[in-house]
Formats: structure tokens, sequence, C-alpha cells
DNA sequence: CATTAATTCAAACGAACGTTTGAAATCGGG
DNA sequence: CCCGATTTCAAACGTTCGTTTGAATTAATG
């Protein structure tokens, strides 16, 4: 049919197969996704996806670390320009939440083809039960997270250790379930099903970020009063 | 053994099969669960699920419906108590959060023996992309969720109704990942693995309150000036 | 106690799963 | 062009899955 053959479409299978899972396992969820599936949808043979990637957890697990290994770079070297441009001041709690999960956002909606898709994987691969991706997780999150919770105690001095980690747990989870995009209990009435995404995304970085930071600088529970003891 | 019989022990097969079920839910999702799994666990034969359930959906079905159906009773009798007490006049946002994200908190942990689980098995259910579930979750949730968006928008006249929706959503989120306990992340080093789950909630419920609350009254994004379309 | 209904049980069904195999096809450098 | 390495392929492996079956057992009823 083309006159020329240089169009460019087809990539190796590899990437198509992470492609495919991607796709598959964000719809389907990891035990809820075959490899028979994966494959189908990559349009290579069933025995490619072992012989690229080994096994199944493997083959999740290079889909999950090829995104995360570009955006936690982006967040570690954010927050290193932003602690520069402060000169050894502690930098405002906004900056800090803009840094973490504002590049979640922009760097997973950038990738062409695929950051929506996985940003919704994402979502809900974070609340997994699978011990293999659990595991996994944290270990990629560990430095980023680190680094993170450190400039948080920096910038919000009055604020106890334990009540900052908290507050980030809760936000993580907030971006999480936002990112998801499932609206289980459709709660957003007039929300596009199949397009849209972009728009979407478009307007949910700066609502969620007012959200994140109203609660991170909420004022303390009670709670911190109270002894967590006996 | 035992001299007299009235060790009531014994809950009927019903029971102990949801039971189980619930457990094994919550710890390896509705895909990674067995029926050979869940009946092994209750104690009973593999074949009683589906007589007394039908199917696997259905089974979990009765998991998720048992349970949400005192929670979400609940929740719509303290909110026309509390509407009845003020009055006419609309509600202060904190004690429509409180009734809703408080209500699940503290019924879910009285309910004997497995309200911590239930807690659980709602985080990771919220997010996953079974579409049977999906359907059940919305139906069950629809009134009430009605019920609470109306409470809020009377509760707050000055912000756009789009924007508490999106801020709802934003707590639903926080709350799911906050109860789902997983911290997939290892964010929380301190945390107890097996125990110590009902301090747990304990502590939980006024720290969450405060995240929560401080996000829905926070400013409003800038973005609620720009227009959504073209 | 007899009869009917409700429940439990071991066994089996076909389908789908992740993975492996070994031969065929394709590719890359000399 | 040839040959060793890489990649693709159809086919099959053994296992586990949800569900069904029909007989055996228990409970309920008159």
């Amino acid at each position: 049919m083309s006159k020329t053959n240089f169009d460019q479409t087809q990539k190796d299978t590899r990437e198509r197969i992470l492609d495919a899972a991607e796709q598959m396992f964000m719809q389907n969820g990891y035990d809820g996704t075959s490899m028979r599936l994966v494959t189908g949808v990559a349009g290579v043979n069933l025995a490619a996806a072992n012989y690229h990637f080994g096994s199944k957890e493997a083959l999740m697990q290079e889909v999950l670390r090829r995104r995360l290994e570009v955006i936690n770079q982006e967040r570690l070297r954010l927050l290193d320009e932003a602690e520069a441009r402060a000169g050894g001041k502690p930098l405002k709690p906004s900056v800090i939440v803009e840094c973490f999960f504002g590049t979640l956002l922009r760097v997973a909606a950038d990738q062409k083809a695929g950051g929506e898709t996985f940003l919704k994987l994402l979502g809900r691969t974070i609340t997994d039960p699978s011990s293999f991706i659990r595991t996994f997780m944290a270990a990629e999150y560990a430095d980023v997270l680190e680094r993170y919770k450190q400039a948080l105690f920096l910038s919000l001095p009055n604020v106890p250790k334990e009540e900052i980690v908290w507050r980030f747990h809760f936000m993580l989870g907030a971006t999480s379930y936002a990112i998801a995009g499932t609206d289980t209990l459709h709660l957003v009435t007039d929300w596009q099903v199949n397009e849209g995404a972009v728009s979407q995304s478009e307007n949910l970085l700066p609502r969620l970020m007012s959200f994140l930071i109203g609660g991170l600088r909420a004022p303390l529970p009670d709670t911190s009063v109270a002894p967590p003891a006996k």
C-alpha cells in the first residue's frame, strides 16, 4: 500500500510488549491480565514475552521501572535545583509538593502515547496486594522519598515529623486515587469516559495541588497531644 | 472435651465463608484469591461457596454489601441528625466530613473481628479494575454520595460545585489509601506490621480529619478562572 | 418415625493459566 | 555467501482455576 517504506511505525518486539502490558495491566490489573492477552495485543508470539523478560513478574517490574526511572530522576533534579535556588534557606512546602506531585503529572502526561495509561496503572498499582510489587515499588521509591521527607522536615520545623509523614501518606493517597481515575463511585457525574483524558490532567494538577497544600498546612489535630500508647 | 456445649464458637457455613473471603480478598485481591483458598481457610467444602453464593463474583459482592449496608445507613442517619440539630442552617464542612469519613473508621473498627480487615479490603477495592466491582460499588454508594454532595454544596456556597466534587474525590482517595494501609512505599518506617492496627486507627481518625478539612477548605486554584474547553 | 427439604461432600469437568521446548526463521559480521 | 547468534514460532507441558454433578448426610416437618 504505502509507496515509501520509511514509516517507522514498527517498534521492536520488546517495546511493543511493554506498551501492551502497560495498557492491559492498567485495564485489568496484574492478576487479571494474562500473558496471552498481552502478547495478543502486542501482536507478537506468546513465547516472546518470556524470552525478552523472563517471567510475568519481571515484565510487570520493567513496565513500572522504565517510567518511574524518568519520573524519579526528574523529581530529584527539580528538588536539587529548588534547594540551590533557595541558597540554604528551607523551601516552601508548596514548592516541595509541586516538585513531587507536579512532576508526576507533568512528566507522565508528556511521555508520548502511554503517559496517561501509566498514570492510571501507577495509581492502581500502589495499593496492589502482590508482595513482589510492594517490594519493588519500595525499592524504586526509597531514595526519592527519603530526600523529600527530609526537605519537608526542614520546610515545616514546627510540625512534628510523625505528622508530616502521615500527611505525606495522605497526599500520596489523594494523588494515587485521582490519577487512577476510576471514579468507581461515579462521583464525578459528567466525566468523559474514553476521551478528554488529557484535558482532565490539565485541570487536575492545580486542583490537586491546592488540596494537597491545604491538607499539608492544616491545623494540627488534638491527638498530637495525647500519648500514643497506654 | 467441653463439658458444656453452649460455646457458640461454631458459626454457620455461610458466615465462615464470608469471613474467610473478606480476609483473603483483602490479602490477595479478588483475582489473586481462589475459591479453594477461601473454602480452605473457612474450613468448609469447596462446593459450599457456590451453593450459598452462586459464584465468586456474587461472593465478593456479598462480602462488601453486608458491611457497607451498616456503614452507609449510619452515614445517612448521622447526617439527618446533624441537619435536624442545625435546624435549617447549613452544616459546617467539618461536621459533614466527620459524618462521612469518621463513620467509616468508627463503625468498621467497632464491628467485631473483621472491621480492620474490611477497611483494608475497601481501600484496595475502590481502585479495583474489575467492572462488576465498579458497577456494584457505584450502586451501593449512589444514595449516600448524592446526599453528602448536596450537603457540601449547601455548606460551601462560595465554592464552585465542580470544585467541591473534585475535593470530595481527593478526600476519598486520601482516606482509601490510608485505610488500605499497605504503605507500599515504606513511607511510615516505624509501622507495626501485624499488630497495633487498632491503635493505628485510633490515631488515624483525627489526623486524617485535619488533613481532609484542610484540603477541603484550601484556597481555590487559579484554574477555576480559566475556561475548561477551547 | 417417615418423608421431604436443605446442606455437605468427593470427584470430576473443561477452560485458561505461566512457562518451556526445539525447530525454523532472521540477522550481523567476516 | 556462510555461519554463529539472536529472535520468532507453533506446540505442548503440568497446574490451577470456577463451576457442576449426583450421591450422601443432616435438618426440619407433620
